[in-house]
RNA sequence: GCGGGUGUAGCUCAGUGGUAGAGCGUCAGCCUUCCAAGCUGAAUGUCGGGGGUUCAAAUCCCCUCGCCCGCUCCA
């Protein structure tokens, strides 16, 4: 049973991370800049230990070496690929479209509205809107308008648009808003405003100089003209900076991998279905940067682009989707605080047939939870799109499927595969690693301390003299040498005989070390140390020349 | 982007116009046979940054940046 990760105050995880080295704010000394986050010695051992983990239970021997759907083993591959790719890779994935929504900022208040679902959000979502469109007369018989009534609206205007809409036209200046309104109702008699037009003369102060204005849904003011609003870095490619050799930061790792996918399918021999994982650096301008590392502009994906065929594309999706929600699990996060949502249908992109979102209750998004990976079944939406634009053939010439010949072999079939998406976000999962272990426990010695699993811990071990005299140094520093063989590839196995052993158990234990082992007196007589639980502060004996195998098993190797 | 809060040592914070502090941590020495123990000593500050007011600014004013919370946004 976890700790509600609710009653886990961030202040004091975030203090840990400062102080022990985990994470730092980019750029501190300079006062920091909004969004970018660093890891210190221990976060990115950390966070290395994660992308291992991943990288080796998805490409080097996927799922545990267990079968999928078909009944054979899961097949991955790896692959890295370039954070900037041909700027049109953007232009057929959608995101250069979508990444630069028009967007128009309010003079009043900064609000930002889609420009092209203006309207829209008026007429549904507009407080005042809602409140001044019932100070119209009803439309008369057989027409759409709503009829103007100056007394009305004068009277809203000085009472409740004072509230809704401060800064709308007809609540700064009613007469001269009303009159100009009232001037173009009376001056084509034969052809009345419709609803837009009359919300637009409500926004309007002087018509003659600006012409007609529209207002911003919250607080009235004047809306500026459409810009667009950029959710993709850009840079440029070459000495002169034109737009010829504009090129962008990717926001996703995923396109990368479906721009190689014909690459990869005609060098490996490897066979459908199969996966191509990639981790590695993506970046979006945020337009809200916050919650710590959560949403920051640059930060690290784990991406698996698993092909198969159309007709099993849905057990591939069920397959990942409980997979991906069991290996957070097996690495730390088991607990309530995890949770798998699937989308809701109206949530899904036009393409996908099924999403789910593997969440984290983070002690700032509690009661709430975060997200920490998405798995999307992307239908062949992204290998269509860029067949489209690039113009190469991206379909798949399938030898174990089709009729069976005479001599025995398949005919084979040609088919664009399905794609199941598993994103992971390497820099939420550290963070949901380190906020899930933070443990603060008063009846202890030392209260703070990170429950990590061993996989994830930066460091596995650690070797203390109990005192630093008696011998005990010489024999910690021989058994801290042989440990340092052994694990060294796994993380980092520490040596002190520095100060108090409650002090060195205590910082080991806001580290996350799983194991410290004493060497004592009993070491110097009968040649057993003591090794003391994280979790638990328990210890036990173990003889001096088995440590080395004990902590094999502990750690899993 | 708006509103609220906040920023002083590695961490937590005190310091409201007059010599920059405490606790913890860190480091060194002594002591110490299992849990931030004790003793002695030491190091560590652009008081977030810039400008202004003042004889004098961590403190007052203006601008700016970061972080936290609430809105908003989240392809």
């Amino acid at each position: 049973m976890t700790q509600d990760s609710s009653k886990k105050p961030m202040d004091a995880i975030m203090a840990l991370c400062k102080r022990r080295g985990f994470i730092y704010q980019a750029s501190e000394i300079y006062g920091g800049i909004n969004g970018f986050w660093d890891y210190g010695p221990m976060g990115a051992q950390l966070k290395k230990n994660l992308r291992d983990a991943w990288w080796q239970d998805m490409i080097l021997r996927p799922c545990w070496g267990r079968n999928g759907p078909n009944g054979k083993p899961v097949r991955n591959v790896g692959l890295e690929t370039c954070i900037i790719q041909h700027p049109k890779v953007w232009e057929a994935s959608g995101h250069l479209a979508g990444f630069a929504d028009p967007m128009r900022k309010c003079a009043g208040c900064g609000h930002f509205v889609r420009a092209d679902q203006l309207w829209d959000t008026i007429v549904t979502a507009s407080e005042w809107f809602a409140s001044v469109i019932q100070e119209f007369d009803p439309a008369p018989e057989g027409t759409q308008t709503p009829r103007l009534n100056a007394e009305r609206l004068m009277k809203w205007a000085r009472t409740k648009g004072k509230r809704l809409a401060p800064n709308l036209a007809l609540v700064r200046n009613p007469e001269v808003t009303l009159s100009w309104l009232v001037t173009r109702v009376n001056g084509q008699p034969e052809s009345p405003p419709e609803i837009i037009e009359i919300v637009r003369h409500l926004a309007t102060e002087q018509l003659n100089v600006t012409g007609l204005q529209d207002p911003c849904p919250r607080c009235g003011a004047v809306l500026g003209e459409p810009a667009p609003f950029k959710l993709m870095f850009e840079t440029f490619a070459g000495l002169t900076q034109t737009e010829d050799n504009k090129v962008y930061l990717r926001p996703e790792t995923a396109q990368g991998v479906f721009v190689q996918f014909k690459n990869v399918a005609d060098t490996t021999r490897i066979k459908m279905p199969f996966g191509i994982g990639n981790t590695g650096r993506s970046f979006r301008n945020e337009i809200t940067p916050r919650n710590f590392t959560f949403r920051s502009r640059e930060f690290e994906q784990a991406e698996l682009e698993f092909f198969c065929h159309p007709d099993e594309s849905l057990d591939w999706y069920k397959f990942w989707r409980d997979f991906r929600m069991e290996w957070w699990k097996e690495i730390g996060l088991a607990g309530e605080n995890l949770i798998l949502r699937e989308h809701e249908k109206d949530e899904l992109s036009h393409y996908s047939q099924g999403t789910s979102d593997v969440e984290y209750r983070f002690p700032f998004t509690s009661p709430g939870f975060g997200e920490l990976e998405g798995i999307a079944h992307r239908g062949n939406y992204d290998l269509t799109q860029h067949q489209k634009v690039s113009g190469a053939k991206l379909d798949f010439f399938d030898t174990d499927r089709g009729e069976i010949l005479p001599n025995g072999g398949k005919k084979g079939e040609r088919y664009l595969p399905h794609c199941i998406e598993p994103a992971a976000g390497l820099d939420r999962g550290a963070l949901a690693l380190i906020c899930e272990g933070y443990t603060r426990d008063d009846s202890r010695a030392s209260p703070e301390f990170l429950k990590l699993h061993p996989r994830i811990a930066p460091v596995k071990a650690a070797v203390f003299p109990l005192v630093a005299k008696d011998g005990m140094p010489e024999v910690a520093e021989k058994l801290h040498a042989e440990l340092s063989d052994k694990f060294w590839k796994l993380g980092g196995v520490e040596m002190d005989e520095k100060q108090s052993i409650g002090k060195r158990y205590a910082r080991m234990d806001e580290i996350g070390t799983p194991f410290c082992i004493t060497i004592d007196g009993d070491t110097m007589a009968v040649q057993t140390v003591t090794v003391r639980d994280r979790d638990t502060a328990t210890q036990q004996k173990v003889s001096l020349d088995k440590v080395g195998a004990f902590l094999s098993e502990k750690l899993g190797v």
